[in-house]
RNA sequence: GGUCCCGUAGCCAAGUGGCUAAGGCAGCGGACUGCAACUCCGCCAUCGUCGGUUCGAAUCCGAUCGGGACCUCCA
């Protein structure tokens, strides 16, 4: 397996911390809004990387916090005339909805900001007896001066940046760049700490939950590239500061969905709901895996039109093959080797493994789908397209396309076979309507 | 002002020094078929522009044009 590593600028064999495991964690959402088409991008592709990773038969400890104290989350709870758990526990439940129906699995271990004070007040006083943090009237700031390679991840210089340009300079800071830890509250949730009541800064929340929860540096932190400054940046000073580490071995970071030529935000209301999709989810899903993770993913219709027939196709396919090989009564079948099928195979995993390379992946799916279609049009190669099929099978587990696909009844099968009997018959009038019964069964395309 | 990314056929998109530039969509030409759908076979690009390095470049370097991201919350 090899990864590019946003902290190296480089493609890296993965090494795991300890053999046989992985343990990542990708930053999650705040909660104060259903999720757009370019938050599913990430929530897609590390579900693909842990099933990859899980394929290889690797344990992967996959954990993605939920963000559930936040300035924004108390504007929102305001406007929607509501308070904050409320508003929050909606959406962490729309967005695992979501996150469901795009066909990425929500069985991880999910951490709430609320949950995590304890962890995160003890972080923070680490931070103080250091000397890398300081308190001022009940706000506690990072010192980012203290920090000799701040600016590693994303390659910057501190006294190179405009400063206060767009944001007016709190002097309560000893540095522009000093990032709050603990932000005294008047408004919204307030917890109690040493330094009075308030709440905890963003980006210590990553950094203190992956301490409490692992204990160690970790192999991969992901999250989208916006992430990378100043937050990722801000976490792996704070593991620097206590640890002497970088947090993570290896930070992955997804490129931005590009909408209307360019970055869809929710501060310009140029949003698509995942929730609002018409689509199939799962051709949005293909849609994103069809393109290189770190590149820009350019979003418009005639794209997720395309892809959405695309995955038509790959799912009559491999529905047809299901179907074909059920009637056999095969499905439960040991399947033979076939090199043909081995190579899609093994340059489907050549391609994962390659910096997951979905795109390239993908390729060597189209292929075999290719040899399904070919194997379906004969008459008698039902050990090939078992193999086949089988295959195709661990194609859509490792990228987490679905088909639900029941198995044929009794009743199914003998509509099946009067269809075939009236068509080789000529009675076409009785064919077809058995044809259109055994389609709204799902068995024909 | 600093950091960085991208520009490959009508569209999406791999490839990042070397056989005839993956794959998909659309298009075109065939085949299959009771009809239709599906499917199959075949065709379809010299890589933004200019210059350089090299035996050899889409791939490296320089310039130039165009697009985008980050430096502030953001996936």
């Amino acid at each position: 397996m090899r990864i590019f590593n946003t902290l190296t600028h480089q493609i890296e064999p993965f090494k795991p911390v300890h053999p046989g495991t992985v343990n990542m964690y990708v930053c999650g959402p705040t909660v104060y809004n259903y999720i757009h088409i370019g938050n599913a991008r990430p929530v897609i592709f590390f579900d693909v990387v842990r099933r990859t990773f899980e394929y290889l038969g690797y344990t992967v400890n996959f954990v993605s916090n939920f963000t559930d104290v936040d300035d924004k989350i108390i504007t929102r709870a305001k406007e929607l005339e509501t308070d904050e758990i409320t508003l929050t526990q909606r959406f962490i439940k729309a967005f695992l909805d979501d996150a469901e129906r795009l066909g990425s699995s929500t069985k991880y271990m999910a951490p709430k900001a609320t949950e995590y004070m304890q962890p995160i007040i003890h972080y923070i006083e680490q931070l103080i007896e250091k000397g890398h943090a300081y308190e001022v009237e009940g706000d506690v700031y990072f010192d980012v001066k203290k920090s000799d390679d701040y600016g590693l991840l994303s390659n910057r210089q501190i006294d190179e940046q405009e400063l206060g340009a767009r944001i007016a300079i709190n002097d309560k800071k000893r540095h522009p760049l000093d990032f709050t830890l603990w932000k005294k509250t008047e408004e919204g949730l307030k917890f109690d700490s040493p330094w009075g009541q308030g709440r905890p800064g963003w980006h210590t929340e990553c950094a203190a939950m992956i301490d409490d929860i692992f204990g160690e540096k970790i192999d991969i932190h992901g999250g989208g590239v916006d992430l990378v400054f100043p937050h990722h940046e801000n976490e792996i000073a704070q593991a620097h500061a206590l640890h002497h580490h970088h947090l993570a071995n290896i930070w992955m970071h997804n490129g931005h969905l590009q909408i209307n030529d360019g970055k869809m935000s929710k501060s310009e209301g140029d949003v698509i709901l995942v929730k609002d999709l018409t689509v199939d989810p799962m051709g949005f899903r293909l849609l994103t895996l069809g393109t290189y993770y770190r590149a820009p993913l350019m979003f418009n219709d005639e794209a997720l039109n395309t892809y959405t027939n695309e995955w038509e196709r790959i799912k009559r396919t491999y529905s047809q093959a299901f179907y074909a090989l059920d009637l056999m009564e095969m499905l439960d079948g040991e399947a033979k080797n076939y090199p043909e099928i081995e190579t899609f195979h093994d340059q489907f995993i050549e391609a994962m493994t390659d910096d997951f390379n979905t795109a390239n992946a993908l390729s060597h799916l189209y292929g075999l789908v290719k040899l399904l279609n070919q194997k379906l049009r004969e008459d008698n190669a039902y050990d090939i397209l078992l193999a086949a099929f089988n295959n195709l099978k661990i194609m859509f587990s490792i990228l987490g396309l679905r088909v639900p696909l029941k198995r044929l009844s009794k009743a199914d099968r003998n509509m099946y076979h009067a269809w075939k009997d009236a068509r080789r018959n000529r009675d076409f009038e009785r064919a077809d309507q058995l044809r259109e019964k055994l389609t709204e069964r799902g068995i024909l395309h």
